[in-house]
DNA sequence: GAGCGATGTTAGTCATCATTAACGTAATCG
DNA sequence: CGATTACGTTAATGATGACTAACATCGCTC
């Protein structure tokens, strides 16, 4: 009389306590900080108790890098998706608003993270991370591009920066407003911002 | 023979190396976080080594909540001479843009450490500090208020994080672009974003 | 039902680091 | 001059923290 729905792969609940200390060192990293979380902080957080972890990772550097590079893939994937998708470059760029707002709004945690620790990722896997995220940008500034054909790619890169930095804003605002009135209200400023950009020089 | 013109106060150089010690110390708390620099850090970059710090800061934590005291009183000052001084709602907006971009441009580390590291602050200071961010940002909801007075207030202050963040994306596009260039491009996509938050609910 | 692999546990180990102690030195001031 | 003050220096000291070792346990598979 056992359990059968519950689809176990070979060894039992295997991944979900690994996905789960992921889980925890997003919020933690996010709220203090790499160096400001220690190994036992990030157990307790999951119920077990600190060295337990390197039977899942092979150290807190190997744990970050598989965050940041989780997030930098899913990222670009979706953008990858949204840019090959058919419609207008104004589809796309809507399509891109909604990729990187649905991700503010709902990992804020892992956004956090995902600009600020870069830097505590050892090095193989820190270039493949920048690659990612530098991909990431270009999608972005390539549907500008279309959009604003006299603007010089520095100009659509700053500006694609600042919008990351408008949308990103959510963990600053936590409280303020619920996701559903959140989202029109970033999606209307990102719109609004990117417009303008055709305004000067 | 004495060099007269250096105007001395009764302690010679006083401040100079304290001043020094508070630059390097937001650089590096910018680049690699509060917990991520040591104090022998620190005193290296200003060519001493180490403990000597401790003759201008009782620790750490000190010298942190300094840096932070002190951006936050000078931008509430800054807002509060843009908000008092004549003129209409829209020139009041420009007066206060001005103050978060020339911050932004000017002091990138300081933005970086003053809106990420609150957290490592002792209480008595961490408190002041809240005060006065958050003093800070009514003075910008107020003026959007009087722009937009069907605007709810949470929608304002959302509005006023999302703008930050926005304004605050300098240290991730840096080297993109001029101060020049980037100045008018932050104040017309800011401009737009605030001004579209009237089209939307 | 013995062996094994996955997963934890607790008790080291070894660095790093903030902070303090003990001790110069040079300029200022009486 | 002689003392005090401002600033530094190099050794402790004491915590904390990442990582390793040695030792369970438990669910399976044979």
């Amino acid at each position: 009389m056992r359990d059968v729905t519950t689809a176990r792969t070979p060894t039992r609940n295997r991944g979900n306590r690994r996905t789960e200390i992921l889980a925890a060192a997003a919020t933690l990293f996010a709220a203090r900080g790499f160096h400001g979380v220690s190994i036992e902080d990030i157990g307790g957080a999951v119920g077990v108790s600190g060295p337990a972890l390197y039977r899942h990772f092979s150290g807190k550097e190997a744990l970050l890098a598989e965050l940041l590079l989780d997030v930098s893939s899913r990222l670009r994937e979706s953008a990858v998706a949204a840019v090959t998708s058919p419609g207008s470059p104004e589809d796309t760029l809507d399509a891109l608003l909604n990729v990187q707002i649905t991700f503010a709004l709902e990992q804020p945690a892992l956004i956090t993270v995902h600009d600020r620790e870069l830097g505590n990722v050892p090095e193989p896997a820190r270039r493949q991370i920048r690659r990612l995220q530098r991909l990431y940008v270009e999608e972005w500034v390539t549907v500008l591009a279309e959009l604003h054909p006299a603007c010089p790619p520095p100009r659509l890169r700053a500006a694609t920066h600042a919008m990351f930095g408008l949308l990103n804003s959510t963990p600053h605002s936590a409280g303020e407003l619920r996701p559903e009135a959140m989202r029109p209200l970033l999606r209307a400023m990102a719109r609004a911002a990117i417009a303008s950009i055709a305004t000067i020089g």
